[in-house]
DNA sequence: GTCTATAGGCAGATAGAC
DNA sequence: GTCTATCTGCCTATAGAC
């Protein structure tokens, strides 16, 4: 069993405090209490603030980019595939957290110059894997779309975002799975 | 030409900056600063910031529901209805900000109950103004739905809040427009 | 209503011992 | 790598003069 370093247990810490509060709303200090450090110890591993928010991000992008590529090789079928990438985003609901990147978006203004282009980064790869997956099922007949498979991807994602923020002031756990299978309806 | 309060003014800096920013990214030494007042004076009108806050989405849910009625009031077609609240939204867009309450979803665990509970009322509001429109699109056969109107309201306006959200790293114009083309033509 | 002055605490960050 | 100690500055908030 491999022990976690310093350096991913005090990124687990950060993504958990981000997805919940938002960057500008947890502190080195949350940090350090949580895992039973000192502050210092932190700018040890990550000199500034901004360091930390893009390995944040960096990794973030990385583990989502491994899930993405493992759930096309696990389902054939395109539709199947926008399922398991709605799974992932209520995985985040069922926490009452945001994705990172929404949240990070928020916070878009007071980021730093390098926050600013992996979030980007992470947006640009998100909508052109469903955009592959909405072109799939173009061709096999189990989508059809008036707009080009770009726009309806962009406008997929931000439909997912979108009932993440709009739900968290409720506590219906419907709300999220209604909303999905409203969107499915709509794309075929 | 009436003389705008302070208590107004202050609104209106501490709603531009909370756009912006986030509730938790602007401080009264922020507002007092634009201003060309002292922090005390703002303490005098809104004692606690989550004061201040309640204030500005009190004030918010009025503006946008006297919007909606407007709308209402000067539109017959449910779907020219919906295309104006579209523009209600892209107008945000334009000014680079979040709707004020999508932004204080994204901060919500550190919002005050009584912010909590307007936020809560303005989106049951805007789901039941546009699920009426949905309603009526309906009867007259300018929608077909398979879903319930109420679920399809929830998810066209986290669609354009999540457009918002999800443009924001982007400089694209045409994104918000296009997507929501490719909203509009998923009703139909 | 607005000001000066100030409180008490937290923010990010650094120097230097161990 | 982690610590103690400390810096500087910002935060919300209050007391009391004008």
């Amino acid at each position: 069993m491999a022990e976690r370093s310093t350096a991913d247990t005090i990124l687990d810490v950060a993504q958990n405090l981000c997805q919940t509060r938002g960057f500008n709303a947890f502190s080195y200090r949350d940090i350090a209490k949580e895992l039973g450090i000192k502050t210092a110890s932190i700018h040890y591993h990550y000199p500034t603030k901004a360091d930390l928010g893009e390995a944040l991000l960096i990794r973030y992008r990385q583990k989502f980019a491994s899930e993405l590529t493992k759930i096309r090789a696990e389902n054939d079928d395109a539709r199947k595939q926008l399922k398991c990438f709605s799974n992932l985003i209520e995985s985040i609901r069922k926490d009452d957290k945001l994705c990172l990147c929404a949240m990070l978006s928020s916070d878009f203004e007071s980021l730093s110059p390098g926050m600013k282009k992996q979030l980007k980064e992470f947006f640009s790869d998100a909508e052109a894997w469903i955009e592959a997956c909405l072109l799939a099922g173009k061709k096999d007949g189990s989508f059809s779309m008036s707009k080009s498979p770009k726009t309806v991807a962009q406008v997929f994602l931000a439909t997912l975002q979108g009932m993440l923020i709009c739900s968290r002031a409720f506590s219906e756990d419907e709300r999220f799975e209604n909303g999905r299978e409203a969107l499915f309806s709509m794309l075929s």
